[in-house]
DNA sequence: CGCGGGTTTGATGATGCTCAAGCCCGGTGG
DNA sequence: CCACCGGGCTTGAGCATCATCAAACCCGCG
């Protein structure tokens, strides 16, 4: 249960055995199955969540009804509203599970509490944003500089498990592009491919 | 000098006036003159700069030799590739100061040895990467989700001075539109507008 | 077996890009 | 101090990519 978080955590900072039992303490372990919503859109988001087994995504619904995926999230991934989660403010996204998964729940006060009593994970959190902040703004300049085609064959080097556990339409959105180009592209590229 | 360092270290945790002192003496003060560059993509990034007084911005270029401009950063902000900073890796960015800029430099031995002797720092830094995620997500989703217009328009809302001490083609390629297609809509703006 | 959501395929169209030329303005040198 | 660059912004025409709308198809699940 707690095998992945921990070896998460000691792939960014050095903590002892008790630190590791000490901290599983702090996180609910719960269960959603298959299309089950972690968080509404609007509701004040309550977790930060330790994806253990499964696939999540997080999205927006736009005033035209179009939905945007912001992340998907695997086991190793963290995912929540932060915004909402960290300000208290109406979520702006929903958080939906792709697949039945595992997680573990990290509330606000037991992250507070987390913090204050191991500080060593105030540099574990600081290194995993860190880190996705690379992430998020290579994803920008992918977005700006790359055509459909080679968006989806960048997602496919860096993510290739992914294409085949979320549905199509889910991933195009993550891509910024519509399902029915997305459909052409792979078509094209299966065909070039071989 | 240190003022808005110190006020920005304040708005996000609590700190002495003690540490306060103490803090001065990790930075590099350092001034770079308009067209300067802080770094040159490839090199590797040795700095986390706090932006005291000016305006700086990291872009990156593709193959087809474009600019993209990744962040702009004006007083209060930081800036780095941090990528290349935190792993000594070749830097993907580059860094210009687009203003006359004074800067507050922090390299990494200067940075980790903080962290070690003042804790609170670390606290400070997952504060400030985790706004820095909430703001990069909201970006991706407004690029995936509105207009060139409507983008334009978010940004003047967001950051309206940035617009008028950038050059137009950065803010463009901020937008991710084209210099043309950006002269285009505040033409428009401006005869709707009044 | 049949329904239904997701994917594919097709036809059409709009947004924004490209290429090109002109314009404006600020900086530089005569 | 004025004239002349030159870069950046503007304007225009044509075009490409990708979105939209619509229908057919496929397949998994009830």
């Amino acid at each position: 249960m707690y095998e992945l978080l921990i070896e998460n955590i000691r792939s960014k900072v050095a903590i002892s055995e008790a630190e590791e039992e000490q901290l599983k303490k702090y996180f609910i372990p719960k269960k959603y199955r298959k299309r089950q919503y972690l968080l509404n859109g609007g509701d004040i988001c309550k977790y930060f969540s330790f994806v253990v087994d499964g696939l999540i995504r997080s999205f927006t619904v736009d005033d035209k009804g179009h939905e945007h995926v912001v992340q998907f999230a695997a086991e190793g991934w963290w995912v929540s509203d932060m915004g909402s989660f960290l300000e208290e403010t109406e979520a702006m996204y929903h958080i939906e599970a792709i697949e039945d998964v595992e997680v573990l729940n990290l509330t606000k006060p037991a992250m507070e509490e987390m913090l204050n009593e191991l500080p060593v994970m105030e540099r574990y959190f600081r290194i995993l944003m860190q880190k996705n902040i690379v992430t998020l703004q290579q994803r920008v300049v992918a977005d700006h500089s790359l055509t459909a085609e080679e968006k989806y064959l960048r997602l496919m080097e860096i993510y290739p498990k992914l294409i085949h556990r979320a549905p199509q339409q889910q991933v195009a959105s993550y891509l910024g592009i519509t399902p029915e180009t997305l459909s052409r592209i792979r078509k094209q590229v299966a065909e070039k491919g071989d």
